[in-house]
DNA sequence: GCACGTATTTGCGCCAGCGCAACTTCCGCG
DNA sequence: CGCGGAAGTTGCGCTGGCGCAAATACGTGC
């Protein structure tokens, strides 16, 4: 792909990031980016790596995992299509707080730190798009604080399937399906639990109904009855 | 107090917030700050309030508490002297995410929304250090998140401890002693454990003469050792 | 179609730390 | 200086869910 492909502009132009610019500036930040693609697995960046690049995931998925000084890891955040990922580092210590990893074949737009900023600088629109998107995330942390503080497994588990669900649900004809392959790894990993746990609990749902899960994508059937868990 | 007062310019002209503003915007940003002054245990802001204004503390302290609809809570934040608080859900959902509370006498300075907008506006530059000072909070979040999930409750302590004393440290001939009136209950909260536990760690520490706590202020004596306990 | 590696399930044992209650200490206030 | 209420301490019992191991199911590449 190549940054002048017509899909590739439109999915720029598109992004909640350049929301309110006008088509020239849209034109230039285009022409800017570097697009790739990368197969499943790979590495976007490594945790502690000097970030060069402030990226923008156009397909696929990507894992944002930080590893301890010790063996411990979490899951910060799944990027699905239309979200920026490690890219506020720019601002302030310079280096990725965590691996970004392709979960499938991903597609990126990237763009180089001196044009990122000389970018913002011009447009400051981007700068006050960019406050509301970190600003949500930090709320989305500091609910997950909370019910890591106050709640047990089980509910964590359901706020995380919701919270997975608003974030790349799609509606089907069996429920909401989310749009990240996730292993129950991954779902320990981002509840604050043990791949154990998750499989005990996620079987009890499925034979309760409450959701369906056919190994390459998970669907909450009922939607309701996840959310009656979630507060207790 | 009074905007004017030499006193309060000078706290708002160093603020990191306003780092790198020409000396005519900082006239206009002080010129436009309502100051005001409340007492121990008072409320600055509710929990899912409009939020029409953005604050900046002067002097004092605030408790930054969030409450989950059953009975939870978490301490999400203690807010120091030319920290701001309360002020990036302006660009979100415009409802306080929290509860902010006095834990002594405290004086802040706000400004109204529209203001703050029109400021951020005309100085683009306010916008870059704001984004510098959520992202620094998003990756503390995101480090609290991991040590939640993977470490035990005596690490996690010490873990907040250093926070604590990176955020509002100031040198004494004993030690490190944190600038905030702490109360085994707030560690408790903002650490995600009970305050039994809190009790039971911290008298352990202090027969170990790792810490000093006179009920007034909580003074690290040794940090390497606490560093170490939070290394494992 | 087969074989191997990866993910998932399930059983069992165990302990960190939470909940609670009773007691003590301390601080602020009049 | 004395009183009342808030904060802190400590003991005891209990359990959620973690750790580990073994068996099984899946799916991917050859």
């Amino acid at each position: 792909m190549h940054p002048h492909d017509p899909e590739v502009t439109a999915a720029i132009t598109a992004l909640d990031l350049f929301a309110g610019l006008p088509a020239s500036a849209l034109d230039e930040v285009t022409a800017r980016a570097r697009v790739r693609t990368l197969g499943r697995g790979a590495r976007m960046f490594d945790q502690g790596e000097p970030v060069e690049r402030a990226h923008v995931l156009l397909s696929g998925a990507i894992r944002i995992a930080q590893a301890g000084s010790d063996g411990g890891q979490v899951v910060l955040r799944f990027i699905g299509p239309g979200e920026i990922f490690g890219s506020v580092a720019i601002f302030t210590d310079h280096l990725y707080p965590a691996d970004g990893i392709a979960m499938v074949g991903s597609t990126e737009a990237s763009w180089a730190r001196a044009d990122w900023l000389d970018l913002i600088e011009r447009y400051p629109r981007i700068a006050l798009n960019l406050i509301t998107i970190v600003g949500r995330r930090l709320a989305e942390l500091q609910d997950r604080v909370r019910e890591m503080a106050t709640q047990r497994a089980e509910r964590r588990i359901a706020n995380t399937l919701l919270r997975l669900a608003r974030q790349a649900g799609r509606a089907t004809g069996a429920g909401t399906e989310i749009g990240f392959p996730l292993r129950r790894k991954d779902i320990a990993d981002i509840s604050g639990t043990t791949l154990f746990t998750v499989s005990r609990t996620l079987n009890d749902w499925r034979r309760q109904g409450l959701i369906a899960d056919d190994r390459r994508a998970l669907t909450l059937v009922s939607m309701a009855g996840i959310g009656r868990i979630a507060l207790g």
